[in-house]
DNA sequence: AGACGGATGTGATCCACATCACAGGAAGCA
DNA sequence: TGCTTCCTGTGATGTGGATCACATCCGTCT
């Protein structure tokens, strides 16, 4: 069966072959057939926003399949990129529990598959299963984990230069080509969007790139990027 | 009873009479009881340091009374003030969850008395418990809502007068005198530790207290800071 | 009182980066 | 095949705020 959006739908999560490495799926049967009953499967296209920075909170949308754009954004139009989150995260989490507005904005970069659960649900599930409550512990564990690690780039480092360099190795590190001599990675963000992610101009990301291709340090092919210089990218991102 | 450093020691959670309005505290006497076997009352100094960032987490701290400051260091040196954690606040939260390393430091700015639990302890009784299982969630959640609203800060606005500004309505918040003609409050930290807060060096600090004193927005008398023009002031909080 | 150490106030200097302003490229689509 | 639109590259220019270097100021200790 295809999704409006040409992707296989996942029907059930129960028979999902995602299952294992993700955080919410591999609860015990009964807690996952309860899930089953209150979740509704859906698909977005790409640029789709699932909720907006501020809105109430609906619920949550676990993200099975693609990539979602979370987005801070200020009332005079600039935008931070906080996080591209993948498979097996839960959006919009901590605004159910809490009660307060969404603090992000999430915004699909790819054509999606999500689980959506309303809160009111969501929240009578917990209630009614510590392991459930206890694995949402550990997501937002690690959501805060993440936003300290964003705290600590956006206010300890010296340089865009010492950030863009993070953030490479951060990426390379991801899709496991960090140990390669020659690690590479697809670049899946504009300029613009990198900039965002650092907190600094698309001007700024353009000059810095063509500075490290000018000494050696990385090489583009198309979208993909290449690091030849792991090591003075490290140099790079660890001060100055 | 006198604790070491000159406080009243609450000595069970049972009978404190701080409860009502504490996150940990309100739990059904059951679960409380638990808590109350597992958790070591004590008491540090002012400038006593519970945790740092990277060391592994040994376990939860319970803030009970005092102030405590939350920072993320550099090893160049540098540090970023992210938080102060009032009463009721749980301290080393996430990490303990996670069994990742502390992310943050917390350093005591004044005597504090708190519960401590250890990790194994701390896991075992949530497991136990979805009720407290869920105020962790609670908890960890506002702890993320106040990680986005500091990446906010410092990613989104454009001078650290805007920061300045916004940091000073945020407390004036806090102690319940924003309502008022004139705020007024207790400035507690020096004007480096406000820079570390908001990301700046020492002297903009100065500087910029003493512009907007000059401007008649602010003015000093001791230690306490009158807010005579909040109007102003939000302007600056909002843009330029 | 005196003296010492930390907190503050202020000038001078410098530079990383934002911003503006275009010019080429690439890529979709008609 | 050309047109439109978004992305990328690069110069020129201005400035906010870091940094350095002192001069007070104030509380605390003896």
């Amino acid at each position: 069966m295809l999704s409006p959006y040409g992707m296989e739908i996942v029907e059930s999560c129960l028979t999902c072959k995602l299952r294992a490495d993700r955080i919410f799926c591999d609860l015990p049967p009964a807690a996952l057939q309860t899930f089953e009953n209150i979740k509704y499967a859906t698909a977005y296209p790409q640029g789709a926003v699932l909720f907006v920075e501020g809105q109430m909170p609906r619920g949550i949308f676990v993200l099975c399949k693609g990539t979602v754009k979370l987005s801070i954004n200020s009332p005079s139009g600039r935008t931070m990129i906080v996080k591209l989150a993948e498979p097996g995260e839960v959006l919009g989490l901590s605004a159910t529990i809490s009660g307060k507005p969404y603090e992000v904005t999430a915004e699909t970069i790819d054509p999606c598959q999500v689980n959506f659960v309303k809160r009111d649900d969501f929240l009578r599930f917990l209630k009614d299963d510590v392991e459930a409550c206890f694995k949402v512990a550990e997501q937002l564990s690690e959501k805060y984990h993440n936003a300290c690690n964003e705290v600590r780039s956006l206010g300890l480092s010296h340089s865009a230069a010492e950030k863009l360099a993070n953030l490479l190795l951060e990426w390379s590190c991801k899709n496991g080509e960090a140990s390669k001599v020659e690690p590479r990675l697809k670049l899946r963000l504009t300029h613009e969007e990198i900039a965002q992610m650092i907190g600094t101009s698309r001007e700024t990301v353009t000059r810095l790139f063509a500075d490290m291709k000018k000494h050696q340090i990385v090489q583009s092919k198309g979208s993909t990027l290449v690091i030849r210089n792991a090591a003075a990218l490290r140099e790079i991102a660890n001060h100055n």
